[in-house]
DNA sequence: TTGAAAGCGTTACCAC
DNA sequence: GTGGTAACGCTTTCAA
């Protein structure tokens, strides 16, 4: 079976392939890209030729020629961080099932690496790109003007206008806070992230949406703010508990930062969920495998990256007409153990 | 500063700068790639033309002609594991740092999908490729000889030769189990991962060649076997405690499991770490929000993807010749609260 | 149904 | 130093 026929050094090009079957390279292309108008005669002598040749186009100057390249890239800030990866599963999988491949490339938050994103698209390596930015996209005004084929943002746009999609976590952290009060909850206190980021204002614009509608309040010794990590989380929860002001509820900007709290909490003794309950927000993995679990509000990171190349490929095939479309999504409520609902302190029994 | 000069609809070519130059294509070419042979003058003429005419070279173009695509794949079997993600960012670390992009693609461990990342090698698409393989990269065979450019395979090859990097987790379930009996276990029982499949054949011969130099065994009883996932891990530790035999520590053939193990252990009232050790493998980062910490023994996923990216681009730009190359990392225990040394029970005090 | 030829936008090898 | 010119390998008219 050794039917090599190896062109010793130089790779095999559609020429080759043309004198074998001897055919002109342009019936060789119709025929492997399923031309209709070949012969079925042509097309199977040029498929065989093409196989024992082991034939495989060259991608690059097929691009050239046919001025695309059937990738789209996906900017993401940080590839470390699960809940980009999250979006990066879906994107790659609307990609791959459309036929397309997918441009991985990790900003690091960095408005330059962000710029070297859209400057992928600028070259025309891709056709596309999906463009994860946290800062509001600023910057990049210019910038995306240049480029060279449709470009979706996810996260807040703040002065630019394209193609976006966003979650509303305003809502999401009404949410969680509203998801408190429903299990028993008197007196809440919040958790927000490093201050004057978006999501961070957003969220606690949220918390004070619902605080209104409830007719409630969270005093500002119950309301602190550290960085969306683990242990920005456990000094919050310390500060909080040293303010001497009770509180039975816990709404805080992030997961980790829940959990971090959560480990502070236990530290000094309180009991979860029966003395506190303890929500998050972004539904990460690790809250599955807290004790207990932790609850959370899901800010729907695959959906969105759903939705983001959906609409991507919306251009790329649709053509490129159309004002720009905003999409927002909803959060989603994930109620887990940390959020078990009070017991009626009638027959309470303390081991 | 409205200095727009746009081309209207057509995209701006290199002629378009020579034009606006006052030179030929091929100056442009030379002065924008840094050539010594141009006059300072006319570089930076050609540079502010370039500039405000908002060239950007055709990516397509220059890879067809230059034969090269600066660009890497990594192609991993479910983007959704964080072991591979881990992989995933110190192989687009050195990609970047070395001017390339990453292709990420996702084979969901199907043979066809990973035919298919050869695929883009064959095609030219990219200039080198890292394949992450489960099964041991068996049908490869032959389709490794047509590819255009260097493969390193992370993982464990099966019968192919090829340059590849791999974990010796044999020596990482050792590790695990002497750590137990380090920490004061007299029992241990082991938890294994799916049948049949290379890791769990490693973790097992691991475990036994511990069990062998340190003159112990592990009953048939205490030896469970289940799928790599948490509830398999749930699953399994119910098993063992319906057994009657006693043990004090607990080896898993993976975090996920081990957590799931402790889930079960908690709800059937066993104390951690004070009446069960409890260690798994992999070091994902849920380990550090488990109640208490899990221990496990970390795998290296990111050195594992450096020294693969580091092993192709020494084909890349050093030549391709050189035999192929196969480099083994030795994992590293990562001691935490679910395996802390025992307490000798003469003063110990019962909360 | 097939073939010839003209690009796609670069880079590289020559002359000048 | 700089400018022609010929590829790179493919697709796509347009004729035959």
């Amino acid at each position: 079976m050794s039917q090599s026929t190896r062109p010793s050094d130089r790779r095999v090009t559609i020429t080759d392939v043309a004198k074998a079957a001897n055919v002109s390279a342009a019936t060789v292309s119709l025929a492997l890209n399923g031309s209709l108008r070949i012969s079925e005669a042509t097309r199977q002598r040029v498929e065989r030729c093409a196989l024992s040749l082991r034939y495989q186009p060259n991608h690059a100057a097929a691009s050239l020629r046919k001025q695309t390249t059937q990738t789209i890239a996906l900017a993401v800030p940080d590839i470390g961080n699960p809940v980009y990866i999250e979006i990066a599963r879906t994107v790659q999988q609307v990609a791959r099932q459309r036929g397309y491949h997918l441009h991985l490339i990790s900003t690091e938050s960095q408005p330059s690496e962000e710029a070297h994103a859209l400057g992928t698209l600028a070259h025309r390596s891709v056709d596309g790109l999906i463009l994860i930015s946290l800062r509001g996209a600023s910057g990049l005004d210019s910038a995306l003007r240049d480029v060279a084929g449709p470009v979706v943002i996810i996260g807040h746009l703040r002065d630019i206008v394209c193609d976006n999609v966003t979650v509303d976590s305003a809502a999401g952290a009404a949410l969680a806070a509203r998801h408190l009060w429903s299990v028993g909850c008197s007196q809440l206190a919040f958790i927000n992230g490093a201050a004057g980021t978006w999501p961070s204002a957003e969220r606690w614009r949220g918390v004070q949406n619902a605080l209104l509608a409830a007719n409630r309040t969270i005093p500002p010794a119950l309301r602190v703010q550290e960085d969306f990590t683990l242990d920005g989380g456990y000094r919050a929860a310390q500060r909080l508990m040293t303010q001497g002001v009770h509180f039975d509820g816990l709404v805080c900007a992030n997961d980790l930062m829940a959990i971090g709290a959560m480990r502070s909490l236990r530290e000094h003794g309180v009991h979860l969920p029966e003395d506190m309950a303890v929500i998050g927000m972004d539904d990460i993995r690790e809250c599955q495998v807290t004790t207990p679990p932790l609850s959370s509000v899901s800010l729907m990171a695959g959906e969105r990256g759903r939705l983001a190349a959906q609409l991507l490929f919306d251009r790329l095939s649709g053509g490129e007409d159309g004002p720009p479309r905003q999409l927002t999504v909803s959060p989603v409520l994930m109620a887990r153990g940390s959020t078990a609902p009070r017991q009626e302190p009638e027959a309470g029994v303390d081991a």
